[in-house]
This record gives C-alpha cells, structure tokens and sequence, in this order.
DNA sequence: ACACAGTGCTCACACGTGTCACTGACACGT
DNA sequence: ACGTGTCAGTGACACGTGTGAGCACTGTGT
C-alpha cells in the first residue's frame, strides 16, 4: 500500500471540531461534569440547571464525541464486525442481514461492514484486528484461517463466529446445513420415481461454499435407493446451458437439481429448446423459492428456505460476547422444505 | 439506547492485548522507535539490525496497531463511510460496489459500511460522525438532510458525497440519470408505434427514488409527440399483477415500461394469462438486461444500464478529499440504451 | 583544541475521552 | 465546637500512538 502522505490537513483553523473541553469552557463547568451529564452517568449528582447548560452547550457547538478517543479510553468498543463477503448474495441474504444489524444495534452495538477484497486472509485479519472489535461474524469461513482466528483473538476479540458449513478451529461455527438443501431435493426426485439424478454445480467462483454441500447432501439422499447422482458443471450463460442440454439425452438423465432457481431458469429452457419435456422427461427443482420461478410453464418446482431471524443470531452473538468461555455455539441456521409445483 | 454497562470486561490477565511498548521492551528499545520502524518512516535514520530485532519482537507479539489511537492522534482516519442502504440493490450495485471499495482501498482508504437503519436522518448523521470518517458516500440521498450534512461537516468530513438523482445541500451530488433510463424506453415505444404507454411504479417501499425519476423521464420523451404516459402501480406479486392484467383493455394501452425486468417479466406473464398478446397488442420493456428476461418467450426487451466504473468514482472521492474547495463533483453515473428483443 | 555535521536513538508531549479520588460548602445532631 | 453525611462538582491520570526536539557519540575538517 501507498505510505500515508499526511500533508498538513489543517481544518481552516476557524472551524476546528469541537471537543468536550469546548463544550465545557461554553457551560463555564469542568470537563468531568460535561462527560458525566452527556452520559447519564448515574453514580455522580449533577443539579438540574448545569445539566441543561451543560446540553445547551453541546447543543450550540454540534458537539458529537469522539468514537475513537471513546473507545481507547474504554479499552473495548462494542464494535461488531462484519467482514463483507465477495459472494454475490441473494435477496435471501440481504434480509437475513438487514435485520440482523438492525438487533445487533437494538443490543447496543456497532455494526461496521470491513471489506478484505484483494487480501489474503492473515492480512485481512491483521486489517480487522486493528479496528479492535469485541466481535467478527463472518459470512463463510474462507476469509478465515485458523492464524487469523488467533490474531483477532489476541487483539481482544471476544468471539469469532462463522456462518458456513463447516467448523474452524477456535470460532464458533455456526453451521448453514446447506447439505440439507441439497438432501431434500434428491430424497424428493427420487421419491417421485427419478433414477439418474443431475445436480448443477454453478462454475462462477465464490459459490462453492453453497454447492459442495448441496451435492453432497444429493448424494446422502441417493445412497441406498438406487438412484445416482451426477454433478453438472453449468456457467450462468446461454451457450452454456445449451451445451449441457445438447448431451442431456447421451447422460440419460431423468432429474436435475439446478443450485438454485436462476440456473434452473436457465437450464430448463434450454431443455425445453432441445425439445426435452418437462416434466416427463426429466424433472427440474431450483432453490430460493424466487417468484419468478412461478411465472414460468411448467411452475418451477424449488426448495424454499427458511433462514434464522436475525434477532436470533443478533442475541447468540451477545452471549458470545458477554460469556467468551462458554461451549462454541451450536445452531442450525436454515431450514428446507420442497415445494412442489409443476416442473417435477 | 442502553447504557453502556461495561461489567469489568478484562481479560485473563495473561493475555493482554499487545501494544507498541510491549515490542518496544522486548526489543531493547524506546517506543518511539518501534514506532519508526513499523510506519517505515523515511524522515528518522535507525540501523538495519535494530530494525529486524523490532520486527522480530512484533511478529513474536503479534502485535497490531490500535486504529483508535492511531487515529486520534493523527487528527484523521482516512476512513471513508458508505451508509448501508435500505434499498434492495440488484446485481448491479453489488458489482459496482465492489469495484468502487477495490478502488478506495487502492488508493489506501478504509472503507466501512455503517448501517442505520431505524434511525432518524439527524440521528444517524451524528452516529457517523462519531467515526471522523474524511469521507460519506451514500447511494442515495433520502438519509441525508442539509442539516446531517452540516453536522458531518462539522465533525471534520472533508466531503460527502451522494449518489443519487437530485442535489442536496452542501454535498457533492453524483447524479444518477435515471430519468435517462425512462426516456430511452419511452422513445423507443413511441418510434414504433405506440401511443397509450403505462410505466409501472413498485409499490414496494425504498424504490421511489429510481422510479420516480424514471417516470419523468418518460414523461419527457413523450412530450409533443401525440402519445400519453399512465403510470401504473404495481406490487412485485402475482395476485397485484393479475388485477393490472385484467384492466389493461379499459386503459387502452398499447405498451408499457416496467420498471425493471422482474417487474416486467411478471406483468407480461399476466398479460398473457389474460389473452393479451406481446408484443402485437401490448408491447413490454424492462429495464437492467438480466439473463433471465432472455428465457422468456417472447424474449424480453430491455434498457442496458452501464453505470460508471468503480474505480473512476473513487478517483472523485480521493480529489474531493484532497480538495475539498473545489467546485462540487458533477458526473453522470450512467448511460442507458435500448436492447430490443421480441417483446417490443 | 574546537567547530561542525552525521548517525542512531530517546524524551516528552499531544490527541479526546471516562472515571476514581478528592474537595468545599452546607446541614444536622449532640 | 465537633463529627458525620450529603450535594455538586473538580483535578488528574490513563488509554496507545506519532513526531518534533534534543541528546550522546563518532568522525572529519581546520
């Protein structure tokens, strides 16, 4: 990175930013008695006129405190960090997060967004650690290793917990069962009467942490029923879903699980293109449960989840936190369930 | 919010988090020079082997800087701050977004992501302040009142920044022509041939400040060329659209721009579920050029929307932290062009 | 012998905040 | 007069860092 160059950011001098000494110097009080009036502190008496001088002071200066100044004097920040994924995400993803920020505030913390593009992961965590926060939740555990981990930790990071799909060293793991999603697709195509059974494995980079599991738990589905599985390597374009679907018939397949709903968009009009029926032929469920997915003929079959609520998870954090001791947490975070329409 | 309790949060004792005199003690040095030595600084002179022994003594630590601190004493943080929004963003965003922090970080700024939602416009302003970002860049101006601005300002904000469709106040506005979008949609409907034009307006809450402009700008076009503009509401849910569908014939129109593509690609399925054909009775465009509109049959007409790259946006930044008295910023974000397909 | 420059490093302050320990002033009971 | 207690507030330190001023030492020129 580039050194900083610091030259001389003086404000116009006429319009420094005020501090609590200003606001102290206007209210003709000591420092002390401007911090304990702007934060309520209840174990010093304050009369009631200093109090209101005191905030019409702070009032007239647009005094707003110094967070970084707050915080090294606290020695902690109640700063939760969320390092931001380089996954494209989902509508899915956005509410889930949305509203888990919107608790983690209700608790009374920090939430900062800390992007780590273009680092690997030790200098990502080192970026992390100095921010000092007293929490990391990761979205997936690719971002982290085990060093990184203990870097945060050694920075005074009181948890460190990761959203994936399986448990790191020193973290608690939170486990999304995407295998689960995979699962209940091939136990539905198969208890439909399906025998070779494709799974989509999208070729875009950042969503092998979803389709791993998702093929592997297709593959628990399968196992004793006779039913095989085969995974199918698609790219999110036309020409793509063209090719797969021009060797559909030599691979005698007769079920796909398509990742989600968009490839299953995709891949089934190209079936459909090559004059492959759907349903008959071959039977096509996505994931998501998009509406669009219902806009098409035959409906789209899917797999709908159900991810935690973000209070949920905005509340285990706080536990985390005020009892770093206790046993990692354990939770399953969504929940699958097929929902049967027409292309299946 | 709650009082900060603060229940004696030390850590084990044995584990205290490492600082620069830690190093500077194991070293065999001053701090001062351990403060040299990490920060490369080219002004002060020290020895090749005392400056390994100092990087050894970190390394062994694992000392990281405390941000905090660091930044309190500098006066600034280089941070810039991007006000998570409220706003379901598509694909679009998430890819610029992306480009736009590489590039900040690039150019050695901290990006961080601060959310507000719950908060009143004067109150999240001050929340943000409280970090001394240099910079705010918001998508958006609908949380940012002139009075937020000043207090940002105030707080020692060398600019903000909003990316949005109209100025505000003591900000740098990066207008984002989405008037442009509606215009280039509704002279592509009126080249050929049509002349009662519906524009659908999400009814879904954070959408107005791009549907809005949109459809201005169709408005415009239209303008002195024999055609009318209807606008027409519309929830993103099939039961919504269906009744849009079953009064189409009593509002006599012929065409229609729809916002985006998923909002067209759902009114044109019921369209035709209603009998109406696209695009000899009813014409339809979508805007955004999503992959998906393409499976449709007739396949969807579209506005390309090319936004500016990241990389360029975060140039602006940087000049308008590094000047801030120069005259505000004025780009245009984005360029729109029709994709015609078949359903127009 | 002295001035002077260069090298390699340290001292001490400042940044803005929270909070512990302490101080006057006044009231009350004896 | 004295001890005790409450009220309303202040003084001073600590948090971790960056940096200008300065110090001890060595070499070099006159």
């Amino acid at each position: 990175m580039s050194q900083s160059t610091d030259q001389s950011p003086e404000r116009p001098a006429g319009r420094a930013v005020p501090t609590s000494a200003d606001v102290a110097r206007l209210a003709g009080v000591s420092r002390a008695t401007v911090s304990y009036v702007l934060n309520n502190t209840s174990a010093v008496r304050i009369s009631e006129p200093t109090r209101r001088r005191v905030r019409e002071a702070a009032e007239e200066l647009g005094y707003v405190p110094h967070a970084a100044a707050r915080s090294l004097r606290a020695g902690h920040s109640r700063m939760v960090l969320l390092p931001t994924a380089h996954v494209p995400v989902g509508p899915l993803y956005s509410q889930f997060f949305n509203d888990f920020q919107w608790a983690l505030r209700r608790l009374d913390y920090t939430v900062v967004q800390y992007g780590s593009v273009g680092m690997r992961a030790e200098e990502a965590a080192r970026a992390w650690a100095e921010l000092r926060p007293v929490a990391v939740v990761s979205l997936g555990e690719a971002e982290l290793t085990a060093q990184g981990v203990e870097i945060l930790k050694r920075s005074g990071a009181r948890a460190v917990i990761t959203l994936g799909t399986q448990n790191v060293e020193g973290t608690h793991a939170l486990v999304m069962e995407q295998g689960r999603v995979g699962e209940v697709a091939a136990t539905h195509l198969v208890e439909t009467g399906r025998r070779r059974i494709g799974v989509v494995i999208p070729e875009e980079p950042g969503l092998d942490m979803f389709s791993g599991p998702r093929l592997e738990g297709a593959r628990r589905a399968a196992e004793g029923t006779g039913a095989t599985v085969v995974p199918l390597p698609l790219r999110y374009d036309e020409e793509s879903a063209r090719a797969l679907a021009a060797r559909w018939r030599d691979e005698d397949l007769d079920g796909v699980f398509a990742y989600n709903d968009e490839y299953a968009m995709l891949l089934m009009r190209a079936l459909q293109d090559e004059g492959i029926s759907v349903p008959e032929e071959t039977a096509v469920i996505g994931a998501d449960d998009l509406l669009l997915g219902r806009l098409l003929r035959p409906r789209l079959s899917t797999v709908a989840i159900d991810m935690v609520l973000g209070r949920e998870l905005a509340e285990l954090v706080d536990r985390a936190v005020r009892e770093p001791d206790t046993a990692p947490l354990s939770r399953s975070l969504l929940d699958s369930r097929v929902v049967r329409r027409e292309s299946s």
